[in-house]
DNA sequence: CTAATAGTGTCTATTAGACAATATATG
DNA sequence: CATATATTGTCTAATAGACACTATTAG
């Protein structure tokens, strides 16, 4: 048997066993700010600590399943809830147990009541994007990665209209936008440029009930359209350091 | 011990393992169009159906080396090949041996030597996208994944060039989104947007040896240039069923 | 009243794309 | 020479974004 008979042949379950979890990175809009859902972690490795929720996988469940459990254990919300799969990271070392892959999940929603702690959770909150504790394995690489994506995908889907409520103002959906972006936008363009773009918002024929809480006039109430991406695009100002 | 309790104990080391595969999604261009890797499998299950190339990870071994490690076993190549994880897939009897959890990655290569069949596979070939065998698990839900990623990874990065040699005209690069796309494009439009986009394509100062093969000029040569991202982006003609 | 916000109008620069024109190869 | 291709020029429509303006509401 010459070597790349033997490595053919190769059989994982003569190895030690490899480990599959979900891990969520879910995402809302809270305080004016971007948060992400956190658990401090109750035991090892890493106790007390905290990090995104996840766990196991388990015997007979598909990994979107696995992925909306996790996250229904903490919120106890699974609808209206828009979930996709991020990525998966496999490191060797990422873990110090055993060889664990994660497959992360991306979750939007709304603003959610407050989390309740999981049995494995020592705590759970959300938490600021951009005033982070320090988090457990590589869940800040996970993190990072699940809010490019989301940044990425306000451009060309509706997703920012999973960040808002059933009803909501213009004026709400480019506060989503400045939110996760992190820059501000000039309303009266922005306004324009939603209405332009086919079925990413249809109006509702209701104003809401009063003017801003600084004055002016009531607001013409939208709700999501049927458009699957958005054609014309909304595209974040160029950033040079990010094209090269 | 109540329910909750009792799942944060859940301990996937107490229950059948899990596995773990990289399956390889591998296009280029050759013969005039889209052509993707496959193999023949020479093992059960789904022994004689083609598949993609893929195999269980290895304890040590990261995920994007386990599939280069993958790829290199068929074509011999690793360099100048762009690869990129894809997504995963996880559906409890998505293979019937046990529990498989696979990621999929994607590679772009410029036209490669003739595949030689790794020890696992009968038969290893290229073979034109729109013209598929009968593939084995869901590797036909994967290879659609894969290639309406690379159809959209063209509008906005500048992987075309990876599947150009390491010098190319315009016309060539032209040619890799008229296959990708299968759709064809106005040569002069084309050519000055290229050109226009900063660090897509840089020249090389040279040109081709001889007209092309039914007249015309020489062209100039182009090599890769530094760029990440294209601004602004090469869109692909909007198709209205892709919106809705 | 004053200040803030919703929504609309207008203008300019950029870009996509249709179409034409010119130069240079092949056969 | 006839024809195909590379490259550049010109024009039009769509779009992004700057800026201005009006109407409406809170305080």
């Amino acid at each position: 048997m010459d070597e790349s008979e033997f490595l053919a042949g190769y059989d994982p379950r003569a190895y030690p066993a490899v480990a599959v979890t979900v891990d969520v990175v879910a995402l809302t809009i809270r305080g004016g700010g971007l948060r992400v859902l956190l658990i401090r972690r109750a035991e090892q490795p890493h106790a007390g600590l905290w990090a995104l929720p996840g766990g196991f996988i388990r015997p007979g469940e598909d990994l979107p399943q696995a992925a909306a459990r996790e996250l229904a254990e903490e919120t106890g919300l699974s609808d209206r809830v828009h979930i996709e799969q991020l990525a998966s990271y496999g490191a060797p070392e990422r873990d110090p147990r055993m060889r664990i892959v994660s497959i992360s999940y991306l979750a939007f929603a709304p603003d959610l009541p407050d989390p309740r702690a999981g049995s494995d959770a020592a705590d759970a909150s959300w938490h600021p994007v951009d005033k982070l504790p320090e988090l457990a394995f590589d869940h800040d690489r996970i993190l990072a990665h699940g809010l490019e994506r989301a940044r990425g995908k306000l451009e060309y889907t509706p997703l920012a209209t999973a960040f808002a409520g059933e009803r909501f103002t213009i004026s709400e959906l480019r506060g989503v936008y400045e939110t996760v972006w992190g820059v501000s936008l000039h309303a009266g363009n922005f306004h324009r440029k939603i209405l332009s773009v086919p079925g990413f918002v249809e109006s509702t024929g209701e104003t809401t009930e009063s003017g801003g809480a600084r004055g002016g006039p009531r607001a013409k109430l939208y709700r999501a359209g049927d458009a699957r991406l958005l054609h014309p695009a909304l595209l974040r100002p160029a950033r040079e350091e990010q094209i090269r």
